[in-house]
DNA sequence: GTCTATATAGCGATAGAC
DNA sequence: GTCTATCGCTATATAGAC
């Protein structure tokens, strides 16, 4: 007997499927974004890519300026490493740096986040505040972590440090180097591993021989 | 007597005024390109602001990129300070890299190279190799400089240094800084004059700490 | 060699049918 | 709410007159 009184596959009959397209949505454009960049990555090839119609993008972001910062702010929620954050004390400080420094230069070596560092700070963006709002949840919050982080090691005697949101600044400065530069600019593939680790500790050591206390 | 037997006031008949409307086109170039970006510099806009005519540009330089390829290079070439690659052995080190900082951080401060900057690594750029051509005739050349600036220091007792590419990449890098990473992000318009003043100040003393001769 | 006028193509955003 | 077809605009690059 079909008479089932109301079967329902469709809960909500008014937009049944905006969830779920409106994710396929921003994944296409994260995708088409990061690797052709913002003026690179059109409108039509992001319907496309997610298998709508571009109407649909429109109704569902408003327009171009809308989606790419949708985009930027679930890239950041699910790119800061926890472990930033964490303040550990029980770690010897040369280790708790070390583990800060190579989570961090993992995710800003990533290549979305190089394509996304480029986007940002290209031309294109000048006249936006969304550069400013990212500076914001992304590299200030993470400099503020450090603080905090050696705010506890200079109260335990075991940092000496005048100024501290500078030598965090400085810190995260360090990390990025001269390496983040070079992918910025094209100049290199990835590091290998090894060197990645040889920059990481020289970074480190260079900043306890600064700041330890004597 | 006028009888100058060859008065010539046009030496070359061929192609009279190329050189100077070559120049207005490469000045005009380097204007829009800095203020608008690559892409939201156009060919109608530089030719008009050159006072000549499209087709007259494309004559001299062949098309969009090469252009810009020319004004990346002449730009490069008067900007690099000569005072970065004086020795100065006579100076107390502290005041010599304090010299140097300043300036280097003048100079990558300045809004053209700002521009040039957002250019160079905006996605736009990424397939081309003009970036790489770049980094080896700009900031390589400056690290390089820098390389032996502090290889006669060490010589000379007063740093104790073991990488010393790696310390220049890493002097270098401090001097850029947040600030620089803030002015490519649009977060702020330059920096008072103290505050730069107290920056360099700030990152020559975190180098001598960690690289200082005890 | 230089100019005016145009070819060709791609973009973001929208009107109207279902 | 979603789709197909199209508008309006701007870009790079080029053809033909002088």
């Amino acid at each position: 007997m079909p008479a089932e009184d109301a079967p329902a596959p469709r809960p909500a009959p008014g937009r049944p499927k905006d969830l779920e397209k409106g994710n396929a949505i921003l994944e296409a454009a994260r995708r088409l974004f990061t690797t052709h960049g913002y003026d690179g990555a059109s409108m039509d090839q992001i319907a496309a890519e997610a298998g709508v119609s571009k109407l649909t993008v429109y109704s569902h972001y408003g327009d171009k300026e809308a989606l790419f910062s949708e985009v930027v702010k679930s890239f950041c929620e699910q790119q800061l490493p926890a472990s930033l954050f964490e303040a550990l004390p029980e770690l010897p400080l040369r280790e708790r740096l070390l583990g800060i420094g190579r989570a961090f230069f993992a995710m800003i070596s990533s290549p979305e986040a190089v394509a996304g560092h480029r986007i940002l700070c290209s031309p294109r963006m000048a006249a936006s505040h969304l550069p400013a709002l990212f500076w914001d949840v992304g590299p200030q919050r993470v400099q503020d972590a450090v603080s905090r982080l050696l705010r506890q090691r200079v109260d335990a005697g075991e940092l000496a440090i005048d100024d501290i949101p500078r030598a965090a600044a400085q810190f995260l400065t360090l990390l990025k180097g001269e390496p983040h530069a070079r992918m910025l600019f094209g100049c290199c593939a990835n590091l290998k591993h090894a060197e990645a680790e040889r920059h990481l500790e020289a970074t480190v050591d260079m900043f306890l021989r600064a700041y330890e206390a004597r």
